[in-house]
DNA sequence: CTGCATCCGATCGGATACTG
DNA sequence: CAGTATCCGATCGGATGCAG
């Protein structure tokens, strides 16, 4: 049974502009979590190397994601000088920050997407998913 | 000075969809999170409540995500015998566990997007905006 | 009060092909 | 290897008006 009695939580700050907006705008494209994610939890931080581990992405969009999220600063585009040239894509600070959402989101659906996620559709925590220590780091 | 000597971070258990997908593939849709939050944490849960708080969403639009949270199990609809008619949406188990993935969205925005969210532009942690200790709950 | 119907312009992103 | 260029259909959601 779920209770309800629980009373409005406001902020005790006055907002001109909501941050979950702001955020959820550059962060709510196709994609752009997912790019972030190849980045800085994968280490796939190459341009094929993204798009080899991500079905359905193409690299026009692809090229569109790493435009804006470079232009947002989430991440740096690290050029080693080399032939053929290679190019990585590193998160920045604030990139990294973004991580915690991130985790949020597998959490919830490794609980509520577990038929579409998992082959025995059984829910999983995130500890379930990721005992390792370093993942601590963001949970 | 940010270091970037962290190895990749793997599931332990072998996926066959995408957790984050998933959810954002309902939650990512533009406004969903904020009615999302206007009933749980504002508790703002009738029909034109929402249109009042929420600039910009139209009746329209309203209408539809209502409709795609309540078939999706985020939310029900508790209709109060009345004249005139009495509707009220409330969350869901599965629609409360997207109030942390909100807090974290906050937390993101009023760190990097203070100067769109503030008044004096500053940053501030989700301590500084829900002080209350009702708000332990989702952090 | 709580929506739905219709219309429509804008945006988004997928397909495909091509380049330094 | 790391992207661009062009094209185009699909979707999305804003405006407006109406209804139970």
């Amino acid at each position: 049974m779920k209770q309800n009695t629980i009373p409005p939580l406001l902020p005790v700050v006055p907002m001109k502009a909501c941050p979950v907006e702001s955020s959820m705008g550059v962060l709510g494209r196709k994609w752009t979590l997912l790019i972030l994610r190849n980045i800085g939890v994968f280490k796939k931080e190459r341009f094929n190397q993204m798009l080899d581990v991500t079905p359905g992405l193409t690299p026009r969009v692809l090229s569109m994601r790493l435009q804006e999220l470079e232009r947002d600063g989430f991440i740096k585009r690290i050029e080693e000088n080399g032939t053929p040239k290679i190019v990585r894509w590193e998160l920045t600070e604030k990139g990294d920050d973004t991580l915690p959402i991130l985790v949020k989101l597998v959490e919830f659906g490794a609980k509520w997407f577990a038929d579409k996620v998992f082959e025995d559709k059984k829910p999983r925590t995130i500890k379930q998913l990721f005992p390792q220590k370093e993942a601590r780091r963001y949970l």
